[in-house]
DNA sequence: ACATTAAGTGATT
DNA sequence: AATCACTTAATGT
């Protein structure tokens, strides 16, 4: 099996033996969710290939980005729910042609005990995201509308590997849980300034936000 | 040519 | 920053 292969650097062998057995391959297409919230975590995915957005659903409906997990990453949310059983409280959708690994809850847990660069890659990976989630929060208390836009759109191209976002601002504002019409303002704002250039469903970043 | 959807803008809360 | 109301631009049929 090819797939533990590009893993090879992260892990010791025993354990990139240990994934290989005890782990199942799976494929998502784009557009596909993972995981919805309410859903019983079972299994943690290691993401090996393309690109899988989690993001917060309201009751009402509405939706909050929290974070891309990238090729090479877990999510950190899926670990804190499937040691009890938990309920899911995020949605997971693939945005692009997705290839991971499920491992089984089971197996996560011994691992946790038994290779310390598992329990380094599972405290690295929840770290990095409460870092994170902590940063958005502090721009959502100070209302900075405008930050969380730049950052936004600065992890999405990251993460897609290009400067070309293909959205309109009516997603981007779902995205980030607010109304077009701001959206559309700031992101006027940031072409004035230079920083990107806007077209019909489609934004080109110039530089660094 | 017409309908539909995306984006731009002033005024108001 | 959000909402409303309205305009303008781009796209699909």
């Amino acid at each position: 099996m090819a797939y533990p292969d590009r893993l090879s650097g992260l892990f010791e062998p025993g354990l990139l033996a240990e994934i290989r057995h005890r782990s199942v391959p799976r494929h998502v297409p784009a557009g596909n969710t993972l995981l919805e919230p309410g859903q019983i975590v079972r299994s943690v995915p290691i993401v090996l290939s393309g690109l899988v957005k989690v993001s917060r659903v309201e009751p009402d409906g509405r939706e909050l980005f929290l974070y891309y997990v990238n090729p090479d990453e877990t999510c950190a949310m899926t670990f804190t729910c499937c040691m009890e059983n938990q309920a899911s409280e995020i949605r997971a959708l693939a945005e692009e042609d997705v290839d991971l690994l499920d491992v089984p809850v089971k197996a996560m847990d011994e691992w946790l005990a038994r290779y310390p660069t598992w329990k380094a890659f599972v405290m690295r990976t929840i770290r990095s995201r409460f870092n994170e989630l902590l940063h958005t929060i502090d721009l959502i208390a100070f209302q900075n509308l405008d930050q969380r836009l730049a950052d936004f759109l600065r992890i999405k191209a990251k993460a897609q590997g290009s400067s070309l976002i293909n959205l309109s601002h009516e997603a981007i504002a779902a995205e980030l849980a607010s109304s077009r019409v701001v959206v559309s303002r700031l992101l006027k704002k940031l072409e004035r300034d230079g920083k990107l250039l806007l077209y019909r469903n489609q934004i080109k970043l110039l530089g660094d936000l």
